[in-house]
DNA sequence: AAAATTAATCAAAAAAAATTGATTAACATG
DNA sequence: CATGTTAATCAATTTTTTTTGATTAATTTT
């Protein structure tokens, strides 16, 4: 016998869900970094990015699976190299027009 | 002997730990229905809070603290209860309008 | 077709965070 | 002043996340 949840409580499960897996992307300083250099240079290859980060390919692309899971950055993949980038709405509808700055050249 | 780290290096550094914190601190599915209910409720008492919660009281504080510490909330004793609240400022700053939302009894 | 390049995945180990139950500290009440 | 209430802290355990190094898969180059 399955307790009865109430369906609104279910939606905000869902909802607090879907937030809790994009803060987690966000809550690494290794991971804020990479989102501030995406912002800075744009769509970028994995490959350009390990030694900006200084970073092991697989660690990389461990962190790069995290924010691209949360739906915080776009993946693009042409021959054998990957390119990521931010997924600016999605940045957008989360933070602030302040913090979103971080992310933005423009400021 | 030290390795030379510039300036604006070392602030960006601070200021992603900072973030960091504060995204770890929202980065829990029952850390954020706490953000919620205090949103709802407003200034509300560890004792209340407990039981809307379904957590024990030990739990409790130890989400609390991490909240506290990370500054998005208030805390007020009065005698032997504890009083906790939203701090707007801190979230406004951090979280987009839309979300914020979610954190606003007006929306 | 063989060799080289790039990035994802995997399994094991290490590190960090969360849970639990008990204890402590501060205050309030009879 | 003794008793009861509330919340913070602590230590031990469990769970989750991160790191590491190796392997695999896909594509490109020679």
């Amino acid at each position: 016998m399955q307790k009865e949840i109430p369906l609104q409580d279910m939606q905000q499960d869902n909802e607090f869900e879907r937030y809790e897996s994009q803060f987690k992307a966000l809550a690494d300083k290794k991971r804020l970094h990479i989102m501030n250099i995406l912002t800075q240079r744009g769509k970028t290859c994995v490959c350009d990015l390990a030694p900006l980060m200084g970073m092991t390919q697989s660690k990389l692309s461990y962190h790069l699976k995290i924010l691209w899971d949360a739906g915080i950055i776009h993946k693009e993949t042409k021959g054998t190299n990957s390119y990521y980038s931010i997924n600016t709405k999605e940045i957008n509808h989360l933070l602030s027009h302040e913090l979103c700055c971080i992310f933005k050249p423009s400021c």
